[in-house]
DNA sequence: TATTGTGAAAGGGTTCACAGCG
DNA sequence: CGCTGTGAACCCTTTCACAATA
């Protein structure tokens, strides 16, 4: 089970998701092929990244949803919850402590830090924002597991030292700008800033007209980025 | 300058951040390997993604700050506006409608809707918040170029298809869910749920103890990801 | 017959290593 | 001598194609 790629565990994400919906749905089984559907994956694609975590499907038959799905929880360590701790109580900050989604799928916001003077002592929904000076006592007394950098760019890379120092095993980043982490320390990071500029280069460099055949045109003309 | 792939666009837009930094620092000239430094790209990895788009350095001496970033800025679709539309007006809609370097990176948003009768004629900061039925006739009077889908899951394919529908040819996703759009569409999907989840999968499938060694290691201990 | 699991082949992206040039 | 630009080697990921099996 060594060497698994960033964007097979990427995919894994989505089976997930699928997989809910279709359990919603009263579904029992699902090919491989259904479970492709959907973002230009192929049946192929979905068997190679199951199939490196184990057998769980049937030949002739599929795979049955509720267990694949239990096993994908599993493997993707959402069958037990993650205590958070959010850096910087601006817009992106708040935004996060109010995301629903955020607790269901079993992160924990334990802690929500500024360095505002202002905004610490001030409450955001249940949360009382903290002194980020206090974050080694903090992350140590909560346990906290992962930290979110949501700081101006210019403060993140400290901010990540910080979070590292009070030893956090894994950081999300917001603010735009690579951070550089010990290797033990897993980091993601979700930069608008780069998202908005290959959008960008996409535009201004498409390929007008009826030009270029693109790959193998999946069914009809539709086809998925990202 | 044909099949840029998405990670080489993604590491540029980096590069146009790092130049804009060392401008500001008021130097003149930066080498591949100091382009490199931020963010485990090799100095290699740099020669060769900025190569794609033409010859912009010196050999013995390395890159000129301003031009190259002028010129990134041109490959990037910087040096134009682009004219967006916001679909969902919830947490994430108007943390967007807020967010400054939107604007500051030649995003303006000139239209934010949505299906709540409640939130419809409302103000979000300076823009009206108008009813998505009228997406249409929004989108073709103001020039739209660009969406962003910020709705719940369900929606989400609607509202793209309605998007495209429209004429946009961008389409910047927050929904939790994989979107098909026509390949002359552009699409860009921030999805926080595979985030978060593929961030649980490393902390749960982390080499505990001295393990395994990872890849070369650059540089002290510390190394990138994401 | 339908569909999985998987070696082998193909395809793409990254790194190497060095020629070319200031 | 330093550093870029780039063909070739390397490596990783995806796709193919088919044996195995319900």
């Amino acid at each position: 089970m060594t060497g698994i790629s960033e964007s097979t565990v990427r995919r894994l994400s989505h089976y997930y998701r699928t997989l809910e919906e279709v359990e919603a749905e009263g579904g029992r089984t699902i090919s491989s092929r259904r479970l492709a559907e959907r973002g230009g994956i192929t049946p192929a694609q979905v068997r190679k990244d199951l199939s490196a975590f184990g057998s769980f499907g049937r030949r002739g038959l599929g795979y049955n949803v509720g267990y694949l799905r239990q096993e994908l929880r599993a493997i993707l360590g959402l069958d037990r919850r993650w205590r958070v701790a959010v850096v910087g109580a601006g817009r992106v900050g708040t935004a996060l402590s109010s995301y629903r989604g955020f607790g269901r799928q079993g992160f924990d916001i334990v802690a929500m830090l500024d360095v505002d003077p202002r905004r610490i002592g001030q409450r955001e929904g249940a949360m009382l924002i903290e002194d980020v000076a206090r974050l080694a006592a903090i992350a140590a007394e909560r346990d906290v597991e992962i930290g979110v950098v949501a700081t101006p760019p210019a403060a993140a890379q400290e901010v990540a030292d910080a979070l590292v120092t009070a030893g956090v095993r894994g950081i999300l980043n917001f603010a735009p700008r690579k951070l550089t982490v010990p290797v033990h320390v897993a980091l993601r990071t979700v930069d608008m800033a780069v998202e908005l500029e290959s959008l960008a280069f996409a535009l201004v460099h498409a390929r007008t007209g009826r030009g270029t055949a693109r790959r193998r045109s999946r069914r009809g003309a539709a086809s998925p980025t990202a």
